[in-house]
DNA sequence: GATAGAAATGTAAGCGCTTACATCTGGCGC
DNA sequence: GCGCCAGATGTAAGCGCTTACATTTCTATC
């Protein structure tokens, strides 16, 4: 069943069958409704492939994510591929894993598949340094490069993100300010916004001069799966002689790892201990007392993700970096302090 | 930059640099290096639309999915796209939701995109209404379908599934054997797999005659992330003057709403209230005590999916639907019981 | 060294669609 | 009634690749 057999029936050109298809102006209405007619009663659907060959474009859009099984990421996935569905578009989805490598080579399979653009989820996508940011500045060389939760100055690379720094700061203070001097910063990550969770948590405790001497900073490099190696870590910690009572980590399986470390430990929280975790995940719920975490707006990040790649995809100037700020939500692991009542501040804003 | 221009600055024809391009056999190793080099120093890249065209394949395979971001599902997406990855093919991502209606568009969408098969994630697929499940034997008229922990007899459709039935029924005589009664059974979903645990769990109550009258059984029908309402749910039900000490959860989230509703109303764990969930996915040990659950090796499930899509692509016949049997993994909700000695049984049954 | 047959290569006809350009209508003003 | 123009339709040339079939080039045999 091709564009012959259904111009044959309509008795009108391929070229009439192809305009009807496109939806273009110059069909009479009475011809476009014969063919339309004729295509439903043979159940004809045009051949994808020559489509895409004739028009360069399949409306398929590449999704990048190294482990959509992180339900962080795996969220992020799930609201960009909905939005792109609304609009038309597929997604191909390639989960690359947390090589350099493994993404350089999954980034040009999706090149080859001619996708219209590619999303990168997650800032481990972001190295540190410049030339291991080299297979993005590539890729952005044949299509527009989106990128959820890190910041890149290279042409044709588009970014959405939230203010880490600021999150980690803030609650960095906050938690001082509830009178908690020995705090760890909990982290499992060197990505973009690792790297910026991370300045945002040194900044807050050394501009406090807080710490005799460095910040307390633990790095996790197991899997993000297993609590109980975690809980290991932080006990481990202790164990060396450096105690600590209150934790910030940089996602709420690493909180929830507090949670139950300090449980284990016999301190009271959020009396002696104090917790405060990123993502505001589902998980923060999980467990007793529940988290306090910070939400960093995913959907809306997400959205905006997707409204700014249809912006370029029409031929649209549109900002190349956009910061939201993100929002502490509390819960039990932190008492209630002055500084909790939020200052109104602006929630997003653009870079060109 | 087309094979043409390869095939002239090769000195050869273009039909030549197909051959090499599709591995025939039939081109002599000074001549395939030749254009392999010419390629390489051109950079060249074959136009995928046209290779699909003319091939009438892409290799890439449909996945739907309902909500990505529910944990299981997105597991079982990741694991089902690095198996197809590995082979080169790569991946159509749709979520659908969970509407019929929704389902039904995006399997077209995918079928006219040329899929070489589409997989289905989720026994939420398979309706219990054989005319809801149309939609699936019109797709599978066209390309293989392969859906996972669901079964249905359907020509070119293919099932991989865990015995959720037996799972259910021996997790519930266990319970009871460790000396509990009135037990509620709290699930969340009427699909395939659904209803197979469902029935697990009433045949095990009803043949030990323990319900005075029906056993105990609440459909939640809310978010899957929203903790709280399943605990509401529950409280609900005792308020309702109907108690219970023990529950068998469908998922391992309503089995930490479990876990957290008796904390909340007093009772130990496990020795005043049982709680055996299913999935064992990483929630399991986000509570306190944590989750017995049932394990459906979801990593197996989804290997073995692969495995058979692919040996259906190559044209052999494969077995149209394999159930696993899962193994409870015990941990803190549960007490030990004699029971607890596993018998050993074997773990894949396959059906033609 | 001639020759058959195998191996390597080339030619050209698609694959199913888009689209620039050519052609054909019909309605309008004069 | 004529010419003109806009709108509708048709013609045909691609898009970049695959592949059946034709042709050429070896290789081995006598």
């Amino acid at each position: 069943m091709t564009i012959y057999d259904i111009s044959e029936k309509a008795g009108v050109s391929i070229a009439t069958v192809s305009r009807v298809l496109n939806g273009s102006q110059s069909v009479s209405e009475k011809t476009r409704q014969k063919v339309l007619d004729v295509m439903e009663q043979c159940g004809y659907t045009p051949n994808a492939f020559a489509r895409g060959l004739g028009l360069n474009t399949m409306q398929t859009i590449g999704i990048m994510c190294a482990d959509s099984s992180d339900p962080y990421l795996a969220k992020a996935v799930y609201y960009i591929e909905q939005k792109l569905r609304s609009r038309g578009y597929d997604s191909l989805l390639s989960c690359t894993g947390y090589e350099l490598e493994a993404k350089e080579y999954s980034m040009n399979l999706l090149i080859t598949k001619k996708v219209d653009s590619i999303i990168l989820v997650g800032s481990n996508f972001v190295y540190e340094r410049e030339e291991d940011n080299r297979y993005i500045a590539e890729a952005a060389s044949q299509v527009p490069v989106m990128v959820l939760n890190a910041a890149m100055d290279t042409p044709n690379v588009y970014s959405v993100m939230s203010d880490d720094y600021t999150s980690i700061y803030n609650a960095t203070r906050e938690m001082v300010a509830g009178g908690i001097r020995d705090i760890l910063y909990f982290y499992n990550s060197h990505s973009y916004s690792g790297r910026r969770k991370l300045s945002g948590f040194q900044a807050a405790m050394e501009e406090q001069a807080l710490s005799g001497g460095a910040p307390l900073v633990e790095f996790y490099r197991g899997s993000h799966e297993d609590i109980h190696a975690m809980v290991r870590h932080l006990r481990a910690v202790r164990d060396a002689g450096k105690e600590f009572h209150g934790v910030i980590a940089a996602d709420d399986t690493l909180g929830l790892a507090a949670v139950k470390y300090a449980a284990e430990a016999g301190y009271r929280v959020p009396e002696d201990f104090s917790v405060i975790s990123y993502n505001n995940s589902m998980l923060a719920c999980c467990c007793q007392p529940e988290l306090t975490s910070i939400d960093n707006k995913l959907e809306t990040l997400c959205e905006h993700l997707v409204a700014t790649l249809f912006g370029i995809l029409e031929g649209k100037e549109m900002p190349k970096k956009t910061v939201f700020s993100g929002e502490t939500v509390r819960r039990g692991t932190t008492r209630r302090t002055a500084s909790d009542t939020e200052q109104a501040k602006p929630i997003c804003t653009h870079e060109r």
